[in-house]
DNA sequence: TCCATAGTTCGATGGTAGTCGATCTATTCA
DNA sequence: TGAATAGATCGACTACCATCGAACTATGGA
């Protein structure tokens, strides 16, 4: 087969309105699960299945196998450009909406569900790790004793979002930067926090996030971050 | 229809092989008849035409007339962005090809057929304009007489090349300039003049070409261009 | 005026792929 | 161990669409 055609494989792909659906849904880097997208596009499980099943085989998306579930994401960042530039020369609303908020401000920051993720979630998660506060461990953190303290003195009680019923420190795949940022109640307390001291603060409807200066001092200060543009 | 759908129209269309094959051959910037698409595609004529008029009212194709002839060409800069994003997903060897030929270096500077387009070629052109050399015309471009004795200084022999056969100075409208640029004889004329010159060299087998030194003082002492990069 | 050529339109055909119901497997939880 | 849920597989149905032959329009040249 040669290039010309390739693509053409990759496009037909897309070309599918619950295919496209799906993709779109997953721009935000999330990973979701196949009852999620299915429903997201409008389509049976049965059908979601067969669809998921393409994209993956063409390596659009990667899976991932957790319990009874299994969490689809896109693949590479590339693929996230691929359903960009469509967008782009798609009309109007797509467009209307790509431009709304935009790849690079998104990129740098940005919530993912109710965490931080973007350069500044993967640049803060990297930071708790070298300072010992969280230490990988499968598909999860884990909060050393010493970061229990660090995180007390920040302002966030861990005692009380360890209660939680949900997961406590998840690792979360980026698909901007392709590094696993900090979920679970523990991500979501460390992004309130965020907000609460005025790190951080949110920008128009969407998920993208503005450091203000005192964020930058607090980056600097408590987790040498030197951020940077 | 909502935003996901509408990318899924725009893949859908690239994802016929036949269409594939007619962007991708579209790609370098220059426009092309419908059977040269036709053949190119290896479709008959009819086939292309449907094709073509399907990619015409997406806005992904756009079109000229010329006596019998329909000349296309991608519609804007995005629509090449977006054939580009979709190989950079395809498996291998359309990935090999995009990176044999950067965009920038196409971007920048290249021959397009026989004369000089890219930013160079517009650049060049522009210059031009703007020091009464050519005036635009229609779908052509006028050499004035100052501009025939300009480009006799320079070592154009123009009274010759108006014998041959083919358009005498034609615009020549540019995909990632969207500006127009000088092609017909002329425009080869003067491409010529400047690979003699030594201002541009070809690099590799592509149609890139490199700004020498002695371009960089020629564009400026000539044409008043002072080339960044 | 006539012929050659570029391109489009129409209609028939055939293949492909999305869809969902029914059924099956795997995992979790009580 | 059994019930519930997530998801995959299979098969049948349907609808769409790429393709090409034939016929048509339009432009250019002799």
């Amino acid at each position: 087969m040669d290039a010309e055609v390739s693509i053409a494989v990759v496009a037909a792909l897309v070309g599918d309105p619950a295919r496209a659906r799906m993709l779109t849904a997953l721009m935000d880097g999330r990973a979701r699960t196949a009852k999620e997208l299915a429903y997201g596009a409008g389509v049976t499980p049965q059908t979601a299945s067969s669809h998921l099943a393409k994209l993956l085989r063409a390596s659009l998306l990667a899976m991932e196998r957790q319990g009874r579930h299994r969490y689809f994401r896109l693949a590479t960042p590339s693929v996230g450009h691929a359903v960009e530039a469509l967008m782009a020369v798609s009309p109007t609303r797509a467009r209307a909406r790509a431009s709304e908020a935009p790849l690079d401000g998104l990129r740098l920051a940005r919530t993912c569900y109710d965490h931080l993720a973007g350069r500044l979630g993967v640049s803060v998660t990297e930071a708790m790790v070298r300072r010992r506060v969280l230490k990988p461990s499968g598909r999860d953190f884990l909060l050393t004793p010493a970061g229990t303290r660090f995180l007390g003195r920040l302002g966030v009680d861990v005692e009380k979002i360890r209660g939680e019923r949900r997961a406590f420190a998840r690792q979360c795949l980026d698909w901007s930067e392709r590094r696993p940022h900090l979920a679970g109640s523990l991500g979501a307390a460390v992004a309130r926090q965020c907000l609460d001291l005025r790190w951080v603060r949110r920008v128009g409807e969407e998920r993208t996030l503005v450091l203000t200066l005192q964020g930058l001092r607090g980056l600097r200060t408590w987790f040498g971050i030197n951020w940077k543009r």
